[in-house]
DNA sequence: CATGCCAAGTTAATCGATAAACGAAATCGC
DNA sequence: GCGATTTCGTTTATCGATTAACTTGGCATG
């Protein structure tokens, strides 16, 4: 088919002299707005057609060092959370013929800096990052500074010059907390969420000041950590409540540990929902179905993708402005797993 | 600091300078196994630390034609299914220096076309595919013929010469079948799955034969089509409640259908696990934990996902075999939700 | 000593698209 | 009518890594 060329895709060159002219009027042709008659275009879209032409995106790259690839690097592909979140970061990023790798770090922080690596490599234009326990600074910001814009999304580090947008940990914990205390609650845990992290701290924040403005000393014994999982969720219910005074509400760092949290309350024979309360954070689609259903913060994973998409094509379309932190609101959805008022 | 070059970034020919060799010496150094002396590479590997050198992979594929990229097309990314099988292919191409671009078409077969499209564009050097509803059998074919190896995985349409990495969904839904009729079923129903979609026809030929080998003939009104979604579990299940003669079991096309048709049963005031049972397919995680749990097929998705991925190397590796079929096995696991003898 | 051979490196062409710089024809202004 | 400007296109260098083909020096062999 294809004259002497050895390999058998289709080049630029082909089309051209398809169409009967130079390859730089084929290129330009293939772009919008460019110095082309609608006459010579029309003949070029002609020949594309006719040959079959794919455009290869490496030369190009190669050219003009833009990829149209983005990496979205999260720490758990299995969290519904982050599967509703990179759906909202795909669908913009499609819109605008962005192409997403999406790598999943499993929350660990060497595995995250090879993959941080590898995205480099492959070249792409920028990130979007929900950071693993323990990100190591330096392999990031080795990133920004080869000028890739970057975007924390949903969890951050500190001290990277980059953009943020994340819920509102902080009001949301506060509110959780403050519906608590209405219904009765005084001995309310706070249960995992690895230390350091940052939603964790916001969060504990946001707890930590409702149970202040309602005059309750916060007991350490009440708020242990532990990394986000199921499992962990129930692990830490025993513990909070094999201590002298136990809780009559947990919040949960989210609701998957709320999921495990419930769980392991059944087994010790807690009749959530009515002696004891349990509420976590996401709102993810289980939530609403579990028995009893969950009390948690809505927080909408595909709108803080979709934000978080969008300020990184603002990056990359020039945008220079300071490092920006965006705040996606969320709402509590209050349902069966708290209870009404606590029964003394 | 670089001295006089326009881009930012360290080049093949940096390095070569500041190890005093030419590039092509320091190309070969960096490739194993090749003719350079042990005291060269050496040299070039401390030029290559020194200077911040990163391998450009846009230009090693512009000349070799491979990217070391491989596109995962999946229909669902929010169903716990496909995060557990792009984990495990992640995982086994992350070992073997491959990128992983996971896209979820979301089971439409238009988007689905656009993105083996970009996927192509961008050079991807194999492709991973979970079919979508209604797939375009020519655009799939387009890229084989461009000689990049495909792999379907867990679904497949036909007439694609392609392997295919499937669980044994006939022999498994005959168990499944079998173990109802076991506990006293006469009237059992097989929810949902879109019609032609070959988990659904597999599924349902081993359902046919386990009824056929009991003596039952089939009731075309006890397996409605559907989407698989949480939701039309739910309304299916209201669909086969509602006709003359109802079943007192039904297999739902997966576990989230399973789920949705749970909290369905709940509502209708069937009594699942003893008046009714609702069993699936997959086994992910939130089978094991609802209430009551859910009887179902456990197909191990990670190890699906491994077992593709590896399918799909052993492809780029050069092995021209015949295309293959390849049956991962599942095995059946009883829970609460298909209770015990059946009620009469 | 001439010849062949090997080991270690180098030269230069190549992959395919892009865009700066340039050229040529057409149109305009006065 | 003549220089100026616009319009539409082409020529060509370039991005960075790879590799076939070639050079060079060292060593062994007859």
């Amino acid at each position: 088919m294809a004259s002497g060329r050895k390999k058998n895709s289709v080049a630029l060159v082909d089309v051209a002299r398809e169409a009967g002219v130079s390859t730089a009027t084929v290129s330009l042709a293939l772009q919008e707005g460019s110095r082309i008659s609608a006459e010579t275009r029309e003949r070029v879209r002609k020949a594309v057609e006719k040959t079959g032409y794919r455009y290869n995106r490496f030369a190009a790259k190669l050219r003009t060092g833009q990829s149209r690839t983005i990496g979205l690097l999260i720490t758990d592909i299995s969290n519904p959370y982050f599967a509703a979140l990179a759906s909202g970061v795909e669908t913009v990023l499609d819109a605008h013929g962005y192409m997403t790798f999406l790598v999943n770090s499993g929350d660990q922080s060497a595995r995250q800096s090879r993959q941080l690596s590898t995205l480099m490599e492959h070249g792409v234009d920028g990130l979007l990052l929900s950071p693993a326990e323990g990100t190591d600074v330096h392999s990031v910001s080795e990133l920004i500074q080869s000028g890739r814009p970057v975007v924390q999304v949903s969890r951050w580090v500190a001290n990277l010059p980059c953009d943020i947008v994340a819920p509102d940990n902080t009001a949301m914990a506060k509110e959780l907390t403050r519906h608590l205390l209405m219904l009765g609650h005084r001995r309310i845990g706070f249960l995992g969420g690895t230390e350091g992290r940052s939603a964790r701290i916001e969060r504990l924040a946001g707890y930590s000041q409702a149970l202040a403005a309602a005059g309750i000393p916060l007991d350490p014994a009440l708020t242990p950590t532990g990394a986000p999982t199921r499992d962990n969720g129930a692990l830490l219910l025993r513990e909070v409540m094999a201590i002298d005074n136990p809780p009559t509400a947990v919040i949960c760092y989210h609701d998957l540990m709320a999921l495990g949290a419930l769980r392991a309350a059944r087994d010790l024979g807690l009749k959530v929902g009515s002696d004891f309360a349990i509420v976590g954070f996401d709102d993810i689609t289980e939530a609403a179905l579990s028995i009893p259903s969950l009390t948690t913060v809505h927080i909408d994973a595909e709108s803080i993708g979709r934000a978080a998409a969008t300020q990184l094509l603002a990056r990359l379309d020039g945008d220079e402005a300071e490092p920006r932190h965006l705040t996606i609101p969320a709402h509590l959805v209050v349902r069966e797993s708290c209870g009404g008022a606590r029964r003394q």
